[in-house]
DNA sequence: CGCCATGGTCAGATTTTCCTTACCACGTCA
DNA sequence: TGACGTGGTAAGGAAAATCTGACCATGGCG
């Protein structure tokens, strides 16, 4: 819908394109939090994120964690073990996201 | 509906609560997006925002503009003019927000 | 065989968000 | 008088996001 012109564009149209790109891949109700769930330790079970993330369904975890993986942020390893072993893990592209998103939830401490 | 423990909580229940805060804030489609433009210069009327930022309606420009004004992010001042002018802008405390959407931003850049 | 645990999927309902269209109040200018 | 510009509001509905509750495949264990 937005034109997304340059990112030199000046206008939020423009400049704020990225921001929207960013809305569109974190946004919604637990993208983020799943992030920083990730972020605490290098890998996470399905079972083990779902208890972490407070009041989180399994639709919303599974799908969000699907978006999350087809965005480049999070990656599945599955591990050949019975009952089936699943870790779920940020990539390093997403890693870099994490610094600022703690600014965010520090800002929202102080300001909120 | 969360509980909202101590902020020394390392779980995303509790650590995670102020990211929620600040997802209630400027969460949704708009309010980041607004809250840019606002950033741009000191003030902004009804009408110069409604063209900045590309595709908002008048009904969510005016609801966003009074959720951000009711969580003192944004400032309504009305002058006795005639027609009448409106000129919003960012309080402080939204000030110091900027900088990490400025933040955000550059990482969609880059990484989206 | 029957039950357990893990890591999900699916359909349908509900809730929340957002959009569309129409309209309003104010004073001013012609 | 009536049209105009500014800054909105209101009702209704569509669309998107989220939730609910049931269910499934796998293999191991008793």
């Amino acid at each position: 819908m937005s034109p997304c012109l340059s990112s030199a564009d000046p206008s939020v149209t423009g400049s704020g394109c990225a921001l929207r790109r960013v809305l569109d891949a974190v946004g919604g109700k637990w993208k983020i939090l799943l992030i920083v769930a990730l972020s605490q330790t290098d890998e996470l079970r399905y079972g083990e994120l779902r208890k972490l993330v407070y009041g989180i369904t399994n639709t919303m975890l599974a799908s969000s964690l699907k978006e999350l993986e087809a965005d480049g942020l999070v990656m599945r390893t599955q591990y050949a073990e019975m009952p089936v072993r699943v870790e779920y893990s940020l990539t390093d592209r997403a890693r870099t996201l994490v610094p600022i998103l703690m600014e965010l939830k520090d800002w929202g401490e102080k300001n909120l």
